[in-house]
DNA sequence: TCTATCGTTGACATCCATGTCAAGGTCCAG
DNA sequence: CTGGACCTTGACATGGATGTCAACGATAGA
């Protein structure tokens, strides 16, 4: 598929998805009038990466994840270099922290809105 | 305590407690000869918005989050507008949709840290 | 008292994700 | 073949969190 359609498919600025290319994200094949011609599986890798994206991980950090996670059973040694394994293991914790931030926080949040509610 | 002690003991720059004082995270009161004299709970409460920005989650709504927490049986009705609950409600959910992503990329990365490590 | 360390404010720089716009090529419907 | 919708690249702007620096005041220890 085209720029266009992606974009509507996963509600990405077309600017972002060019973005994600230069960073190394997503890697678009070129029709022959120079057109990306998009993958149907870019549509579920675009929105995983929007997601952690919003999770506050950088491209950087993105881009290292993402190929261990496309492979659910092909794992790719190519990259599977010791700080490479490092990284991601760093990278599962702080992953961890959020999440426990997350949920802690909003819980509470939860349940000052379940208690504004019962005095409503 | 003053901002010396507090950027060691949480980590962070004075700088940055400086610019949370400006978004209004954080209030705190100043000794005789203008040097800011932060309370002991605001330890707890700098990780706590560093766990939150580190999460994604940009200072506007960190302020707006922060009230319902330091407040565990004290609620401030002060803030409680309906505005204000229906942010709080859109928010839980991003939070919610979050931090099912980064479980679900944490998992996919820790199960390949393990294939690998078993193939070791 | 001198000096090192810490504090203050304010300005400017940087990084990153994103927005916007210009100038031009492609493609299709009328 | 023309107009509009879509694509290309490249440049420039923006907003938010953070770094850095300058100029100055406060504090405390030798």
């Amino acid at each position: 598929m085209r720029i266009g359609e992606l974009a509507r498919r996963t509600d990405t600025a077309p600017r972002l998805l060019r973005y994600y290319e230069t960073q190394g994200l997503i890697l678009p094949v070129r029709e022959a009038n120079g057109y990306r011609d998009y993958d149907e599986r870019l549509v579920d890798r675009v929105l995983q990466i929007r997601g952690l994206l919003d999770a506050g991980l950088p491209t950087r950090i993105i881009k290292q994840i993402l190929p261990c996670l496309d492979a659910p059973r092909t794992i790719h040694f190519t990259d599977a270099t010791p700080e490479m394994l490092e990284t991601l293991e760093t990278e599962t914790e702080r992953m961890t922290r959020r999440i426990q931030c997350l949920t802690r926080n909003r819980d509470a949040i939860r349940e000052y809105l379940d208690v504004v509610k019962a005095l409503a």
